[in-house]
RNA sequence: GUCUCUGUAGCUCAGUCGGAUAGAGCACAGGUUUCCUAAACCUGGGGCCACAGGUUCGAAUCCUGUCAGGGACACCA
């Protein structure tokens, strides 16, 4: 517990306090503490830090809650003192039976020193406990090149993934490739037109369902210059394997160059052309038939609005059919087409059971909110295949609009106006794409103004964060150097960073900076624990809004200016808080896959 | 019709697995620069947390229903 954060050694004293009062007979015993908690409440007229402690166990200790209270409060001032304790300075007991505290200055001074002593690692936990996770994310039709709406899933996933890993996971970032269904035929005849074309054939307009995007020339130029007219005036059925294997092997290295762009590196890609080849969808078919969960039988037609409408071609046939309905799907679904061949979803559970055989014992995806409709039937098929041992959480990105300067953006394949997510990288930097693209939960929908996420205001939450950062290395660096004319050079190498003499921190304005910066490893679980990365985001903005205050207020009030000739002991002090903001800044970022600036050009 | 997400200040959005008087930015009104980056900061007005019930010490948060908007809805991927 060497690592604990502030609220959890308080709550770990409150824990030992209760115990007090159990065993002194105050109390009932067996009460169950896993409803107290230790939170910062809003106004810090309610103190530093609040536990509901009374009100959640007042009715079992049939006790009133503020009587309660007390007596929590009495006990914890009476407990012998360990050494992971925060040093209560005062408690109060307030509304309907809040306790509230205020803790020694020393004990929040000494959470920047924990902080610097930690380094790259503060914030990091083991809640986690190795835990295996598989993240599942990007996982585009390898048609084509990423846009901008694959982005989003690709940083969410990636940023969650980091999270996780952070906070003691073992993760596995894998990607899915669907390269087994008629989309990737449809891929491979594109590309023989473009080979076509590429040996001089005039083949006129890209035939309508082919894809006619520019990407596939110099692939099939390549292919040219490589095999010559070998493949020319060919049935489809000899080419076609070739050109499959060929077109998607060349998308998925566009895809990763995309990725790469963005700082995104997959652990595993996970082929449903090969998992189907290798029989694993025959032999789930098979487990789940044991289990007595597949049949034949017949589903309802839609039964009105667009869904009717769009099927009038609906035929009633018997179908074999997966019993989602028994784990919580609102309707049984198909396993193969009418064709013989399999669903989708029937490729699609054997490769959720290949990731549970594989021992992950939490399984992330993340989707576009396209597939939402998708996501109870998965959910069914994990759980029916693992017995409930294995969740199974969906993240839907809802859609990115592009903007430029307010006005959308419009994108169209067909007349080439289509914005890839490379373009957009190039234009505005991976960092910014980052970042942005988690300043909105993942199930709302999000705008990107190209003109605005590089718009150097405080209302771009990058640029803002990134200018705290910037700050931060600047005022570290010149106190550093030294500013000729006399200034004393500081030494801020670690050692001494974490020897400083933090006593002359008192001033409100930087305690609630010391406050917010040690609310982060706490920060961390819970964005951890909800599957949340965007929480990270906005606790930076937090941070350097609070940081930029910090900064300005230097101006009115010289005692708080953080290089001060005359103070040099102070001067220390506020650059280890100055070094704790950098570093928890740096941190967040890092998670989130975006590099800190050290300097504003 | 079914499922699903969303509904919080004029606008764009946060809101801690239920906490005290609901927050931030933008916009609006006013202010801060001999001083570490004004690319920033401070002050102010502005809210039936869509609506109605329920659960309980306590609800923007959980449950039910209603309304409004987005998305999805046999075999496609």
């Amino acid at each position: 517990m060497i690592n604990s954060h502030i609220l959890a050694r308080l709550l770990g004293q409150i824990f030992r306090a209760l115990e007090q009062l159990e065993a002194k007979g105050e109390i009932p015993r067996g009460l169950k503490f896993t409803r107290v908690t230790v939170d910062p409440p809003r106004d810090l007229s309610h103190g530093e830090l609040a536990t509901n402690a009374a009100m959640v166990l007042a009715k079992e200790a049939r006790l009133k809650p503020q009587e309660l209270a007390h007596k929590i409060g009495q006990a914890l001032t009476a407990l012998p003192p360990e050494s992971e304790d925060v040093t209560i300075q005062s408690w109060s007991v307030e509304g309907p039976g809040f306790l509230n505290f205020r803790l020694a200055p020393a004990v929040w001074q000494a959470e920047l020193h924990r902080a610097l002593a930690l380094e790259s690692r503060f914030g990091a936990s083991e809640i986690g406990r190795g835990q295996r996770v598989n993240v599942e994310y990007v996982s585009a039709n390898p048609t084509g090149p990423l846009h901008l709406a694959h982005a989003r899933g690709a940083v969410v996933g990636d940023a969650l993934a980091a999270l996780l890993e952070f906070t003691g996971h073992k993760v596995c970032r894998e990607y899915y490739i669907n390269d087994a269904g008629a989309q990737v035929e449809v891929l491979a005849r594109s590309l023989y037109h473009r080979y076509r074309q590429a040996a001089g054939e005039d083949i006129g307009e890209v035939p309508a369902g082919l894809y006619p995007g520019d990407y596939l020339r110099p692939i099939a130029a390549d292919l040219y210059a490589k095999t010559g007219a070998a493949w020319q005036n060919r049935d489809e059925a000899e080419w076609l394997p070739f050109f499959m294997a060929t077109a998607i092997a060349a998308m998925l290295n566009m895809i990763k160059t995309d990725l790469a762009q963005l700082g995104i590196k997959h652990d595993v890609f996970a082929s449903e052309d090969q998992l189907v080849k290798a029989g694993a969808v025959a032999r789930v078919l098979e487990s789940l038939t044991q289990m007595g969960l597949i049949y034949q039988g017949h589903l309802e037609a839609p039964k009105a609005g667009k869904a009717a409408e769009s099927h009038e071609d609906w035929e009633d046939r018997p179908q074999t059919l997966f019993r989602s309905t028994e784990f919580g799907d609102d309707s049984d679904r198909a396993l193969l087409k009418s064709n013989g061949s399999y669903t989708y979803f029937a490729n699609d559970i054997a490769y959720h059971l290949d990731k549970i055989d594989r021992g992950f014992t939490q399984l992330i995806n993340i989707w576009g909110a396209d597939h939402g409709g998708y996501v109870k039937r998965m959910a069914a098929a994990v759980k029916a295949l693992s017995q409930g041992q294995v969740t199974l959480d969906v993240k839907l990105c809802q859609l990115v609009t592009l903007l430029d300067n307010g006005i959308p953006v419009k994108m169209s394949k067909r007349a080439g106006t289509f914005v890839t997510l490379a373009e957009v990288v190039e234009q505005v930097g991976a960092g910014v794409v980052r970042f942005i693209m988690l300043t909105r939960k993942n199930d709302m929908a999000l705008e990107f103004d190209l003109a605005k996420v590089v718009e150097q205001s405080r209302d771009n939450p990058v640029f803002y964060v990134q200018y705290g950062h910037a700050r931060a290395a600047s005022v570290l660096r010149m106190a550093r150097e030294g500013a000729g004319d006399g200034k004393p050079a500081y030494d801020l190498s670690p050692q001494t960073l974490l020897t400083t003499d933090l006593s002359g921190l008192t001033s409100e304005e930087e305690l609630s900076l010391i406050r917010l910066l040690a609310f982060w490893p706490r920060l961390v679980e819970q964005a951890s624990e909800a599957h949340e990365p965007h929480r990270i985001a906005f606790y930076l903005g937090e941070v350097a809004a609070a940081f930029h205050s910090l900064w300005t207020k230097g101006r009115e009030n010289a005692t708080i200016r953080f290089i001060q000739p005359e103070d040099q002991k102070g001067t220390s002090a506020r650059l280890t808080l100055v070094a704790a903001t950098k570093l928890t800044l740096s941190v967040g970022l890092r998670i989130l896959g975006v590099e800190p600036i050290e300097e504003m050009r």
